[in-house]
DNA sequence: ATCATTTTCGCAAACGTTTGCGGCATCCGT
DNA sequence: ACGGATGCCGCAAACGTTTGCGAAAATGAT
């Protein structure tokens, strides 16, 4: 390794002292306009560009944010990095992407991999075994805020940003109320979620409410596989005539089956699902849907970050809107 | 910030010198197996993690790599993140994930950040107007190993791992000749990239040398939408019989326009991808394609940095071979 | 008991930066 | 000319770690 240029390789060309030379790069008014030309002048030719580690280990500070999620191949958590990354990158800061694989093991793992990196804030989407969230309010203790998205602990002692998981429930099933569906098969996602109760909580309990007479037959699946043999199960066993999915995976998964028993959208079966936006573009005729943008999500989280640094430490949980997006599923 | 246990704390508790601690610590051989114990033990007890920052400093090393892409929101490129991550956190390595949006100063920005946080490593996907790759063999000359992959450079004297980029077009002409299609419309990305005049030269090649008498029509598009529109155009001039797409978000938009015309798939156009893989599987009947898996490129660009650490130093280019998957398209 | 060897440990410097404090010049007002 | 204020800069410590070297203590051989 080739050394690079330091504040002290600097002040010894000068003949000056590394703390003029530290104070004169960040604009001191310790130090006089002539010097300050000089270094800068010198730094620039060199190429100079500070330590990072240097810097975080005598300031106790740093530029890192730290990122955990299940997995990235979830396009929700793709979006949402996607957004996180671009925000921490116009303000300075450098993201720490870690994958926890719904594995708590890996999660405190990954925890500690963002502590011995001293990063400056966290964001996590916990896995749905994670009951226990004491490491992340110590490491708020210690100084390191940390915010809870999408999957959310239930605590209430804590950073939330989330998506309105029942608003946008309740906006699937006011439409599928309005198109006089009377038989639906809902697809949820892993029971464990917080956010799969939400969401069936609302849809089902819309239902109750306002059209009792509509049969909702509910269904968990946690894998995109599993919603394709379910769905083929259900819509040969009770024929509903339509089908919600509160998520993209369940949505691939239940086309999928549909298009196998050739059962014709919208005539046949209505579909309406909850999901982050591309996928329900792919088909014919285009799924209609309600967005739960995991980019808004992003840019709020990274938001609420940066107010926590500038004093707004205490407790808030966020909720992002949903949007409808007509397709011509139903 | 409340202070975290350091080898100074645990010195000072146990009286004894902080290099003993050290040393106790990565069990080195001067260190007797009494004060190894006790100080192993008392290092648990107090949750002692190392500070990454002061060891990097300290030994002008680090466990951090560095990844750039153009954009997290292609497919291929989060699934070769998804790869990379894993692989990285089972060796002991943290990733710095960076975007460049396809965009050269974002692109040296990013890689001012990977110098600034002293990275071991890098990763880099290269933005299309990149011609000139001497900040990366800078790096390199100074220590840090970079592997470029996906979009590489021309240039010979650097580390590449790719798709068999010339294979996969053949590999999908050859099928498309055997399906004795006459007229194909190919699709392909931006003309700058490298793997686009790959992928072109072979697939034109191709039919030149092997079948003269089958006209190929080839396209050149950057985004999903602008294949929507000149997939329509297309379709309604010239009526090919077999479409290519070179991509994913190319397949999407193609596949878009197709339906829109209502034109059968596959009797009265075969359709052929080259794909990272789910996007195929969705549409009815599957999309027949040529798989050039992000996950397996991250595993063997991650194994191509690990020997470079281990003194595999000289310039390599890796290549992953394609993989056939049978659809209903052609 | 003596000396040589080995075992076990501590001292101190170094990595690159920031920052409180103190010191020397220079300046101003009287 | 004198005192005080001000401008400009350097010293040195500190952040947490690693590591060469030397020194004391324990062990072994004779």
């Amino acid at each position: 390794m080739s050394q690079s240029t330091t504040l002290k390789s600097i002040s010894s060309l000068l003949n000056i002292s590394v703390s003029t030379v530290s104070r004169a790069l960040k604009n001191h008014p310790d130090i006089s306009d002539k010097t300050k030309k000089k270094v800068q002048e010198l730094a620039a030719m060199m190429d100079y560009e500070p330590n990072a580690h240097a810097i975080s280990l005598r300031t106790n500070t740093s530029k890192l944010l730290g990122l955990i999620v299940p997995a990235l191949s979830n396009f929700f958590y793709t979006s949402f990095l996607t957004a996180l990354e671009e925000e921490s990158r116009k303000h300075g800061y450098t993201l720490i992407t870690l994958q926890s694989g719904d594995n708590t093991n890996i999660e405190q793992e990954n925890l500690k991999l963002c502590r011995i990196n001293h990063i400056a804030g966290l964001f996590i989407a916990i896995s749905p075994e994670t009951k226990n969230i004491d490491s992340f309010l110590r490491m708020e203790k210690n100084g390191v805020p940390v915010i809870f998205f999408d999957k959310v602990p239930d605590a209430e002692n804590c950073n939330k940003v989330r998506m309105a998981d029942e608003e946008a429930a309740i906006m699937a099933a006011e439409v599928i109320q309005k198109s006089k569906r009377k038989k639906i098969l809902a697809l949820f996602g892993n029971q464990e979620f917080s956010i799969t109760k939400k969401r069936w909580k609302s849809f089902t309990g819309y239902f109750e409410k306002n059209a009792p007479a509509t049969e909702v037959i509910s269904v968990f699946v946690s894998s995109t596989q599993e919603a394709i043999t379910e769905t083929e199960k259900e819509m040969k066993q009770h024929e509903p005539d339509a089908v919600f999915c509160m998520s993209d995976e369940i949505l691939a998964g239940a086309m999928k089956s549909i298009k196998k028993l050739k059962i014709n959208v919208p005539k046949k079966v209505a579909v309406i699902a909850i999901s982050n936006g591309f996928i329900p573009q792919l088909f014919d005729p285009e799924i209609t849907y309600v967005e739960t943008s995991g980019m808004e999500l992003g840019k709020l989280a990274f938001n609420r970050m940066i107010n926590y640094f500038n004093g707004q430490t205490t407790s808030q949980e966020l909720i992002v809107p949903s949007k409808y997006v007509k397709g011509g599923s139903i």
